[in-house]
DNA sequence: TGATTTTATATTCCATTTCATATATTCATG
DNA sequence: CATGAATATATGAAATGGAATATAAAATCA
C-alpha cells in the first residue's frame, strides 16, 4: 500500500534543481572531461587555448578569423590576441586574400602540426577511457544529439 | 559496385577532427545552449555567475564554500570573490559553523530566492525549446549519460 | 560615382579569473 | 600537548577575456 510522503519529506527528498537541468549537465560534463584532458595538454607545453585553436585548424586549409572564432567558441577580439601569440610562436600564420583585403586567413604551420599531432592521438585514448563504461550505442546517440544541439535552430 | 575513393578525395572529404570529438561536442553544445539562456538571465538584471550560484544553492540548506565551488565549477578563490559581491547585494549570506571554525556556509537569502525564481521557471521553457526536435527517449538517454560522465571514474 | 552601410579585424579599457600564497583552524602523531 | 601536516578560506598580483570602439575595406544604392 503506497501512500504519498508527508510534505516535509518530499521537500527533503527533492533533488537539487541543477542535477537534472540539461544546461548544467552539459556544462558540468564538459568541465569534468575537458579538465581531465587539460593536464595532458599542459604536459605538452601548450596552453589550453592554443590546443583548441590548433585542434580546430588541424584539418582545414585555413579559416577566416571570424569563422575560426565561432568554431573555437571565442570572442573575435579574444581570438585576435590568441592568434597574435601563436603567430609569434610559429604555430599558426596569418595570410591575406586577394579578393577581400579585410580578411585574414589563419593557417596551421608545420610546427603547429607537430605540436598538435601527439595531442590528437592522446584524445583517442582519453575519449576511450571517458566512455569506457557506456554502451557503444549510447555514445553514438549522445554524439548525434550533441551535434543537433550545436546546430541549434536547425 | 562500390570502390574505395582515391586518397586525395578521402583527404578532401575527411571531416574536421573536432566535429566528432566528444569533448568538443560537449563544449560547443554547452556554449550554444547556455549562450541562448544568458540573454534571459541578463534581462533579469543578474549576472551569469550569480545565476549559477543561485541555481546551485536554491534547494539546498547551505553549502561549504569549497563544496559549492565544485558544484558551480569555479575555482575556490574565484567563488570567494563572487560570494563577496553577492553578499553585498544581499543574494546570499555567509554563516559560520560551531564545530569547524574554518568553514563558511553559503546560504541563499529570501532576496536571492526572489531573484532566482523567475529564472528557474524560464529554464523549463528554454529547455523545452532546446530539445523540441529531439525524441523524448533520446533526451532521457542524453541526461543519463551526462550524469554518468559528470560522476566520472564511477 | 560618391555617400552610406555593412563586414572583417584590431585595439583599448576594464572586469573577471587564475595562480600563488597568506592566514586561520583542525587533525595526526611522537 | 606540542609540533608538523592538512584543510578551509581569503588576498594580491598578474593574466585573461569581453564590450565597445576604431580602422580599413567592400558592398549597396541613390
Amino acid at each position: 500500500m503506497k501512500q504519498s510522503a508527508p510534505a516535509v519529506l518530499v521537500e527533503a527528498n527533492a533533488r537539487p534543481f541543477v542535477e537534472d537541468y540539461l544546461l548544467y549537465l552539459l556544462a558540468a560534463s564538459s568541465h569534468a572531461l575537458s579538465g581531465e584532458f587539460h593536464a595532458t595538454v599542459k604536459r605538452q607545453g601548450i596552453k589550453v587555448n592554443e590546443w583548441r585553436v590548433l585542434a580546430c585548424l588541424v584539418d582545414r586549409p585555413g579559416m577566416m578569423l571570424t569563422e575560426l572564432a565561432g568554431l573555437v567558441l571565442f570572442e573575435q577580439s579574444h581570438l585576435t590576441k590568441v592568434i597574435d601569440r601563436m603567430e609569434r610562436q610559429g604555430l599558426v600564420a596569418r595570410a591575406k586574400t586577394k579578393e577581400d583585403r579585410r580578411k585574414v586567413l589563419i593557417q596551421i604551420t608545420e610546427e603547429g602540426r607537430k605540436s598538435v599531432a601527439p595531442l590528437i592521438s592522446a584524445t583517442r585514448q582519453h575519449e576511450a577511457s571517458a566512455i569506457r563504461n557506456l554502451d557503444l550505442a549510447d555514445v553514438v546517440t549522445l554524439k548525434g544529439i550533441l551535434k543537433k544541439l550545436v546546430l541549434g535552430k536547425a
